[in-house]
DNA sequence: TAATAAATCAACACGGTGTTCGATTTTTTT
DNA sequence: AAAAAAATCGAACACCGTGTTGATTTATTA
């Protein structure tokens, strides 16, 4: 066959096209699998040779789209050598906006904020380790805390900038979130 | 009768108990109107005569939530006279600590992330208006950025720590999140 | 005690679920 | 090009939760 693309797999673009299509105005709570089929112009029986439930296709996606994500943001890291913290938040910026349509759906009105969560949380300890070597004096509760604030300060950052359209360049956002972690309150003088 | 409460609200309270007992261990989506009467011992039929659907339960408890937890707050704050940003922050969280069974459900794993995002929101425009009078140099971009920053963290911590079995004293946590504000990562030094 | 409000019970049609079958179409193998 | 394997289809099935109804019983209020 010239067509590279199986036929499994492109039921399965059908679906998530689907499902992202019905995702742009409706939660995903109030998705059924009957109307996802009819959208994509699928028998239901396919819809359940493939997904458990709504759910599961749901999770199937989003393991796509984090493989997608940490393929597309791996090769920034290793390619800067030693990750210090603050240059670190540029490339994710960047990465962010490379990948705006996959993120603009998990982080929009009906998306899963789970998702970006739990992307985050399998970064930490990587992160977490170099603060470790960056300030030895802390205490390991004082760096989990600083941990957790900055990162739900960089998600919340994120969240609004996609959730506003992207306007402004990832540099800028970068720079604030760098500048704020680094000097706090000084950032506003 | 010597019983002040009325029928009703005995009847919505044991709905909202079900609904926090079912919600220890399973996600609201899975919650059905069925078994939430079958642990309340209740008529399918009372449920619908209070609430739509489980959505609604959840919102009208939630909303419950939200009343009291300003009211507790609120003199809180009034008492502080001028509310200075990093004095609000342990008010917060000793807030937070006396309301706490209210807080573990939202917060916990199967709880609505969203509720507390809603209640940040709306103390949002009193804090960037102070932001503003303490920082007349900073512009409005770089106000909202901040906010958003450390709302978000704020957010994160108090997650962590509710998550977390609210170990330390909420002293401690608002001396962290105050720091951080304050010096950003001067607070490893 | 009489009147009113609330909760109960049983029954109903409706719609989505998840599974099964055999038939049909498409892809892969030989 | 023919045979075998894999994927989709179409229809039917029992199942279960939904949301609503009307008549009845139980509690509250006046």
């Amino acid at each position: 066959m010239k067509n590279p693309e199986h036929r499994v797999q492109l039921t399965k673009r059908r679906l998530r096209d689907a499902l992202m299509t019905l995702l742009a105005d409706k939660p995903l709570r109030s998705i059924t699998v009957k109307e996802l089929c009819q959208i994509a112009n699928l028998n239901r029986g396919t819809f359940y040779a493939h997904y458990a439930d709504v759910y599961d296709l749901m999770n199937q996606i989003e393991a796509e789209m984090k493989a997608g994500f940490f393929a597309a943001l791996e090769p920034m890291l290793s390619a800067a050598g030693q990750l210090t913290p603050p240059k670190v938040t540029k490339k994710v910026f960047e990465c962010i906006e490379a990948n705006a349509d996959l993120c603009r759906v998990t982080i929009g009105p009906y998306g899963d904020k789970e998702f970006a969560r739990r992307l985050l949380r399998e970064s930490k300890s990587d992160i977490i380790q170099s603060y470790r070597l960056c300030f030895p004096n802390a205490d390991e509760w004082q760096i989990n805390a600083y941990y957790t604030f900055v990162s739900g300060g960089c998600f919340a950052l994120m969240e609004r900038w996609i959730r506003e359209g992207m306007v402004e360049s990832p540099e800028t956002l970068a720079n604030a979130a760098e500048r704020i972690m680094e000097c706090g309150v000084a950032f506003l003088q």
